[in-house]
DNA sequence: CTGTTAGCGCGTTCAA
DNA sequence: TTGAACGCGCTAACAG
């Protein structure tokens, strides 16, 4: 008997062997799709299959058939609530069409999104999924619309999730609209002065959101001083250190502050805590995005609700929709209705 | 010139032809671990490829080669904040090893997660990790193991994070004594009277702590009265429903609600406050894991700190650690160490 | 150092 | 229906 050196996987060649049957009988027996194979044969190739432990090697197979039953996600930080709620929805709806997602980590560079992108196209997926703001003014830009479309182009699908605008398919989330409406639902909570915690200014969310908030306000003829509209990243620290900014620099009589996202939101509520600002009693905080623990916090924040398991789902919907006929359906937009939560953090005054 | 129908993607004979050299040649210049390519004929080649758009087809390398460069992560949820942060440990591992890392999602389902182990075997990846608590008593178990088995002894490496005695690598967190510290941290600021929120009885993870936790009180002669322990699903609404219970079962004078995840904790405070009860002020609230949230609610939780990024990393470590030598070092266990947290969620009294 | 050739595990034609 | 043979894209001997 061989040493505990590790034995190789049983090929489809060992079953086929052990069952006495030829390799194509093993295989039609394992996944032909139209089963053509005599009861028998097959019961001994299944029989043979289980004894040997056999498991189908995908790789093998995807180089015959030419094809994968992959899904490539792309995200920028799966310990956010934001992204991790978004590859659940993903996950589960790729498991269901039995297809394996694989998962790649940008870390928020456009750099490292490019250099995974070209490494994902290694895998031949049928979907590469790609989450996370856009940022325009990126030298890497140019580069990565080229290499999806170099992807795409040899009949990969390829779906973003963010902002619409690129030439492929797209689950679009109306920033502008979900932040214009929150404006008007705070203006009419009786709130007039306002700050802003935003991300970088490349990034087309972060932007989107800040645009429609102040066009919101600006229908009611109000408008947030520039000396309150703070940056910093686009992360519950970075909403920390942006609110600690706007503190140090004087909240003057600002009641409410919106940060663009939830995460930030939440970073921004702690820095107000700890600088002894009371939360609503003295200044009052909306987000953006309803993440999971938005209604966990204390007080519960006032937000803009975005299906996010649904953005992943459709997103892998979207994908497989159209095997065919792919000329016209190639930028296919899909929109996500928003929806304005007002919660403790923002009560009427 | 052809319609728009999808086109095939370049192989590593149409770069070879473009470039005028071999086969071989072409591959050894593109991956070749030691080059021994004259340059000239490196830079034909790498120009080729830039020009085909050339992408190596990772299955046709993983059949070539008997191997792939994949590692297998399963989580029971994604979107759970305690998954996350390790699934942002093992990626951001695997990918400086250049491994890419397919996920699954068990669902907290231990059929599910047999299926997906069975499946993803297919993947033939490097290693496969598994998070989430061991149930035991599942029927399900013995076939997990079996199936593991085969795995591992056709190569693969399995990596559990969560509970020792399965006989594979194993990252151990240990829950017991965290929570017996924990225990010992509350007693000595004060308090007295406890009450507990638990999952199910099978897992391991939710028992040991809740056993660490009791053994902590009992060094003091303390004991929580059997009413005051009650159980449900291992999740944030879990930890809701069974505070609620636990409040409609009058809570008499129990000073502090010990849940066995924050995930639990958390749900379990937002049922006390719509209950009317103050924390800290009226009762007292810990739990376990340190997520990121855990320091953002209000009051901030107290807790354990299990440092969840580093999990994951070291399970892929682990996995990477012995290719060689498999003989003995199978069942290996690191012991993560844990760290009370106090926050104002339990100040001192 | 280069090119030729034989596989890797499997799907799928094509005859039988 | 079944089996033999070829090919998928690539790596790894082997020979030049």
């Amino acid at each position: 008997m061989a040493a505990s050196s590790s034995a190789s996987p049983a090929t489809l060649h060992d079953v086929a062997r052990d069952a006495g049957v030829s390799l194509a009988t093993a295989s039609r027996s394992l996944n032909g799709s139209t089963r053509k194979v005599n009861e028998d044969y097959r019961q001994r190739v299944l029989a043979a299959a289980a004894r040997l432990n056999y498991s189908p090697n995908f790789s093998a197979q995807a180089v015959a058939k030419g094809s994968t039953s992959t899904v490539a996600l792309l995200v920028s930080d799966i310990a956010d609530p934001y992204f991790s709620s978004i590859a659940a929805g993903v996950i589960r709806a790729a498991e269901a069409q039995g297809l394996i997602v694989t998962m790649a980590v940008t870390e928020r560079s456009t750099e490292r999104e490019l250099e995974l992108v070209r490494a994902l196209r290694g895998q031949r997926p049928r979907v590469m999924i790609l989450t996370g703001s856009r940022s325009d003014g990126s030298t890497s830009q140019a580069a990565l619309i080229a290499e999806l479309t170099a992807f795409a182009r040899t009949g990969g699908r390829v779906v973003l999730i963010s902002q619409e605008g690129l030439p492929f398919g797209t689950v679009v989330v109306d920033n502008y609209l979900g932040a214009r409406a929150l404006a008007n639902s705070l203006v009419a909570a009786g709130y007039r002065r306002f700050a802003a915690v935003c991300g970088e200014r490349a990034l087309v969310t972060s932007r989107d959101r800040l645009a429609g908030f102040a066009d919101g306000l600006a229908e009611h003829g109000i408008a947030i001083h520039p000396d309150h509209v703070v940056r910093g990243e686009f992360t519950r620290d970075g909403g920390f250190e942006a609110a600690a900014a706007l503190i140090a620099g004087g909240l003057d009589q600002v009641e409410l502050v919106f940060a663009v996202s939830d995460v930030m939101a939440i970073g921004a509520m702690s820095a107000l805590r700890e600088a002894g600002i009371d939360v609503p009693g003295d200044i009052a905080v909306a987000g953006f995005d309803d993440i999971d623990t938005a209604r966990d916090v204390t007080p519960a924040l006032t937000t803009v609700n975005i299906p996010l398991a649904d953005l992943g789902r459709r997103a892998v919907e979207l994908a497989l929709s159209d095997a065919t006929d792919v000329t016209d359906v190639t930028d296919q937009v899909i929109r996500v209705e928003t929806r304005v939560i007002l919660r403790a953090s923002s009560p009427p005054r």
